[in-house]
DNA sequence: TAGCCTTGCTGCATCGTTCCACCGGTAAAT
DNA sequence: ATTTACCGGTGGAACGATGCAGCAAGGCTA
């Protein structure tokens, strides 16, 4: 324990208790100058520091957040993370970390915890297209802001879901793709359940109808459901395989739109396997921008999710939440995505040679 | 708010609270075998979970430990974050995340927080030689875990250090590299001031002086110091330009060792820039074995830190410190590090070519 | 039968903070 | 002259769980 309480700092400034609690708790205005002054001095003397447990255990109210995200050793969402936990800090708020592996029990489970320990507000990164199981908690009060997913019929009544938008994100890729020249585009993931997938792809076919295209003769190559639902883990190795089979089929695709950053390189890596260059022989797309992308060789063009802009986002609503001062029905909010063009994207290669 | 508080568990059950209280604080020893299932009964029946922040504020216990990274968007620290995680767990404890960004400052003031907050055990990873500035708390009873770090002169009296023994795996590392007949062998990395870096450049110099080398005329690459003190951040720039310095010089190293993976990817970037084979021309050794060091083209041949395992001592140890069944005086714990083989090595180059 | 132990349970003070009710005193409003 | 309002505070009852001291009731010894 900091062992000083209220108490030997009230006797230390020679006021009671709750003259020092008034103090603390955003009322100095009750208080002459001097009283306030001497208060002050006797917190610094004595070092106090509010005691948590106390005060949560009176007020009901908790400076901390809870983060669900499928895995942190991902690097997409060690990234949010850091920025979530940047503005939570911000707010003198902490962050509780979670890691789902995307079971819908375990992130059940731990918003039960969550809220056993106090905790009124969490920052649910699931793309599951159902949230059923956590709606006994929301509808007992829990506020939740929905990561990387947009509103389902069937959500719960009061929910912020934060995405960016991703069918302007693939439409950005895609359309970079068409104005290069390339007509033979694929558009490569794992699963497509997930609901953020799905709209990636609608970005894609989207685009190749406005360019006067039939997206029902697209190559779309959507392996590896069986294995793993999420394709999360091995989106690279995923990523590679689709290259190899892509790249030896009989009308090759000059450019490949890949459902993220780690399944881009890993099919980059695919089209350094079929002894090809990335962004002059066949052009790849990403999607996420995560430090790798710049990093690779060539750099990964590819759609940046503002990841630092919706983390904020993210803890300002879930604040208005739990604070009350928003009880809006449930609400969606797309962020923009932006299109960074680097060397894994090239002219299509001409068909003459 | 639950709700339920433990004298509603008690009314349903026709007992006191204490005897509810009794019940769930190991003693059901003390009442009858009815008594036990009529409160055991209560409990399912109205849903209680005990109030963490009362039974925090009475017994002074609670089930949250902290860990601080320098940035959990480093895939290495979301990896370690994960596995803490799941460590903590299994014993039904939590884990609050901090980001440092290597910042002394930073890590102070989290402790200071987190030691407010009632969270008496940390897992710290920061490899500042110095640990002055977490002192006072560590005096105060805060028990702490340095992870990354060997112990130094001057380290507080009761610290647990866990890391890789990296003397030994940038020891494999250079040996398996003079296994396959490399003699022109280079050491990159950033600046050289923290902990675990020093010591992976002696596991480097020994093994050279082991194979009758002099360590002396070794090749080393240690750059970037002035803008970014510990390279964390762009590692993989830092070895890319490393890479085309050092294959431009005069007698260019046909072997590399790489402080870290990230460093080794750009290093495998540089290669290739300068239109060399990874592998066959320039062989490339990293430290780590993070994920994408797998999915790396070529895979790369890589140091493996048994992330799993001293994630999951470090949490053993920082609980048995907070229980007090460890009370010893500092120690620090290596763990073996283990070669990973991979495609980034290979023979040596004939001279003759 | 008095004295003492054991068993199974309860009463109550306590952890540190908050905040509502209230106090005496003075000044302004009616 | 009485009411009302405010000022600068204080008192004390909560919040929910814990665990010690203690209390009946029954059993044991002598």
């Amino acid at each position: 324990m900091s062992g000083v309480t209220i108490y030997q700092v009230a006797r230390e400034a020679g006021v009671s208790p709750s003259t020092v609690s008034n103090f603390l708790n955003g009322r100095p205005g009750r208080m002459l100058p001097q009283t306030r002054t001497r208060v002050a001095d006797a917190i610094d003397r004595l070092g106090y520091r509010p005691n948590r447990a106390a005060r949560q255990l009176r007020t009901g109210q908790i400076q901390v957040v809870g983060l669900i995200v499928p895995s942190v050793a991902n690097p997409f969402w060690g990234n949010f993370a850091r920025y979530l936990e940047r503005a939570a800090l911000a707010d003198g708020y902490h962050v509780l970390l979670c890691n789902s592996e995307r079971e819908p029990d375990r992130e059940r489970r731990y918003l039960e915890e969550l809220w056993a320990d106090g905790i009124r507000g969490v920052v649910l990164c699931s793309s599951l297209p159902s949230l059923d199981h956590v709606l006994p908690l929301v509808s007992a009060g829990l506020s939740l802001v929905a990561f990387d997913r947009t509103a389902q019929a069937g959500d719960p009544g009061s929910l912020v879901n934060i995405s960016v938008d991703n069918v302007v994100g693939a439409h950005l890729a895609t359309a970079h793709l068409l104005e290069l020249g390339h007509r033979r585009i694929a558009f490569v993931s794992g699963s497509l359940r997930s609901v953020n997938r799905r709209e990636r792809f609608r970005g894609f076919t989207d685009a190749l109808e406005q360019a006067g295209m039939d997206p029902t003769e697209a190559i779309v190559w959507s392996g590896g459901a069986e294995q793993e639902p999420y394709g999360d883990l091995d989106a690279a190795g995923l990523g590679r395989a689709a290259a190899h089979e892509l790249l030896h089929s009989d009308k090759p695709p000059t450019a490949i739109v890949a459902i993220n950053d780690m399944c881009a390189l890993g099919i980059s890596a695919g089209i350094r396997d079929a002894g090809l260059r990335v962004g002059q022989d066949v052009s790849v797309v990403g999607f996420d921008d995560i430090v790798l992308a710049d990093l690779a060789a060539p750099p990964l063009t590819t759609v940046r999710q503002p990841i630092g802009d919706m983390a904020a986002v993210s803890f300002r609503h879930l604040r208005s939440r739990i604070d009350e001062t928003d009880t809006g029905p449930s609400q969606s909010l797309l962020l923009r995505p932006e299109l960074v063009v680097r060397a894994s994207t090239g002219p299509a290669p001409d068909p003459r040679e």
